[in-house]
DNA sequence: CGCATAGTTGAGCTATTTCAACATCAGTGG
DNA sequence: CCACTGATGTTGAAATAGCTCAACTATGCG
């Protein structure tokens, strides 16, 4: 369980707060492509990735918007357990992942016995509400070249390098454009000698510019 | 201050506690048009509402994208005050308004002494981050019509009225879209027979009919 | 009453989508 | 190691939803 320790949330936990943070979940294994929670379901459960990759979205008329990735340690659906309505979303694994489920009441149990847990979680939605924030703002603000500048340019500074893993279905359901778009906004990046492009990754030549055209 | 016990964050509290909040708090005035905060402050403020309506909103390019606006009983700016950073938006008064201030330090003092309003806290964060999933649902997964029917029906729960106010350029901001298709929207929706429209106000004929445009 | 603000309508424009065809790539089994 | 398959990405041409611009009307306010 020491995994928990890297995220955030849980970082500084005592032996002792671990050892109830196991008693209390399950751990549970998803394919790539398994769905995890859907609108329908009673949000009455909070997941934490141990191992793969997730990603939530929301989906009408055969189109899907991603509203977060979530990468290996992180903790996702949690808002739904403190409404105890349904998941306002989808979630599905897009790599064979290792969830570990905690059931609602025993985690707002956990809660009360550990205010100190409360905080960080506190903090932990304010950052998603400001995540969500940038989401809206790269929707309606921002046109298509815009769009796939700022995508780049975020993984340039998640990763802190200027070589990132890049694949356009992806970048174009975070983003919401048609992958044909991040194409060719990709294309257009490339003629005026931002970026460089090899099978499924891209590098940055001029982040200056990048920058420029992000907004 | 008992305006504050309609507030869910903090209805319930007892007189010691809302004491408690009237001393670390202030009042301000501030008039229609008049910004509260911008992106280039830190978030070290806790807003509440007493009076009025406030919108907060994302801007680029001229263009404004508003992500909520707030009505009377309420809080707002909260997410910038966990993470101590800078607010990730505008806020603007709409109307006239009479704001109740918390400086971030006394409010995260309050709650390490009283975990209860963490709790309700995080349960109105909750709420905030399943609107924020829905504006982005709205914003890329809807077409003009669709978007202005949800925004119709949204008002109609929200008031439980079939008659509800509305205005055109309001309506655009929040959407993401110009005040022309609005309108023009509006006229199709008229059209069906599922609205009628007199000045300011809308009255929904054929709320099933509604419904279906909405998603 | 008059001015500023908000809403309407039409015509043309443009960014992005759609559709279709093709190219490339990664993984699988022979 | 190659051939096959399904998934992923690319490119072009045509369609279209929503925007822009401009002119006009209605509304509310001092």
């Amino acid at each position: 369980m020491e995994f928990l320790k890297e995220i955030p949330l849980f970082s500084g936990l005592s032996e002792n707060q671990i050892e109830r943070i196991k008693k209390i979940s399950y751990s549970k294994n998803y394919l790539k492509g398994e769905v995890i929670f859907n609108p329908s379901e009673k949000g009455d459960h909070f997941f934490i990735l141990r191992k793969g990759k997730v990603k939530v979205f929301k989906t009408a008329k055969g189109k899907e918007q991603i509203i977060k990735v979530f990468d290996k340690p992180a903790l996702f659906g949690e808002a739904a357990s403190f409404t105890g309505k349904n998941f306002p979303a989808w979630a599905e694994a897009i790599e064979d992942s290792e969830i570990l489920i905690i059931p609602r009441h025993r985690f707002l149990q956990l809660l009360k016995e550990d205010p100190e847990i409360g905080m960080k979680l506190l903090s932990v939605m304010a950052q998603r509400l400001i995540h969500l924030t940038n989401v809206i703002e790269n929707l309606s603000l921002k046109n298509a070249l815009s769009k796939v500048a700022s995508y780049i340019l975020r993984k340039y500074e998640e990763l802190e390098e200027k070589e990132i893993p890049f694949s356009t279905s992806m970048a174009s359901m975070e983003l919401g454009l048609t992958k044909e778009t991040v194409s060719r906004m990709l294309g257009k990046l490339k003629e005026l000698g931002i970026i460089e492009k090899s099978k499924s990754r891209i590098r940055i030549k001029n982040l200056e510019a990048l920058r420029d055209i992000a907004f």
